[in-house]
DNA sequence: CGGCAGTGTTTACAGGCGTAATCATTCGTC
DNA sequence: GACGAATGATTACGCCTGTAAACACTGCCG
């Protein structure tokens, strides 16, 4: 048996930040994680704590203590949140197909090199598979 | 001087359903949204009026009157939202960059047809540039 | 011309979110 | 062993959202 991978709870867009910083680099305490935040988005500890806690109880992030303190660490991997945040934008504003997203992103936006590449390196596996 | 052609203002999930029904057909009354929507969603007719209402303040619709109702149209079209949301995503989670999202969906997703010919020529028009 | 049916407008209310201050606990130190 | 600093937990509060009921207006019908 695998683990039950729950699917990621919903996460808003503060917290969706707190979950970057964790992904970047885990575990991290508290002041960790605001010192990193709070200069650009201009909160203060007291809120990242809240953040913290509210993603504590929906399960999206693990805590071990360490001391009189806690080291947090993101309880699923940035992919399945990605995933699913990706996917259900798809199916919500495009049908679920992905070409018309393609279409606009080509007609708004310039692929940067490194981004081209990693296309046609899809691509091709694309074609061989 | 073109149109001012503001951005399109932030429409939340359940107002998105209003739009999606008159971008689909429009112009439509209250009633005949509710018809659409209301079995989808469990709506009642008066939470349609409330979406709607505030779609207009936001300036998301443009209304008509038609005897003693009103005839209600979007705004601004589809892709000038679709647009918007889908970069925003793209940027929030994954850097602006469309590489990963396209790895991500192949991944759980077949790519179709469709979506490999808008790659290829995305990728064909980028080499042109 | 008065009331009813159909519409729009106003008000309601609970839950989530952003933001944070305050309370409580816990070590380490004197 | 008591006190203070660090840190987590609780409480707060206004705004947005989902959902809808209550109210108000306006024509048509008898």
């Amino acid at each position: 048996m695998n683990k039950p991978n729950h699917p990621p709870p919903p996460i808003s867009d503060a917290e969706a930040q707190v979950m970057q910083a964790l992904w970047t680099r885990s575990p991290q305490g508290a002041d960790d994680i605001a010192a990193t935040l709070g200069p650009r988005q201009g909160w203060q500890l007291a809120t990242v704590k809240t953040l913290l806690n509210r993603l504590l109880h929906k399960g999206a992030l693990t805590a071990e203590r360490d001391g009189r303190r806690f080291l947090y660490a993101p309880a699923f991997p940035r992919e399945a949140w990605t995933a699913g945040e990706g996917l259900s934008l798809i199916d919500r504003l495009f049908g679920g197909r992905l070409a018309p997203l393609v279409a606009q992103f080509a007609s708004e936006r310039k692929l940067s090199a490194d981004d081209l590449a990693a296309l046609k390196a899809l691509l091709k596996e694309q074609d061989r598979g």
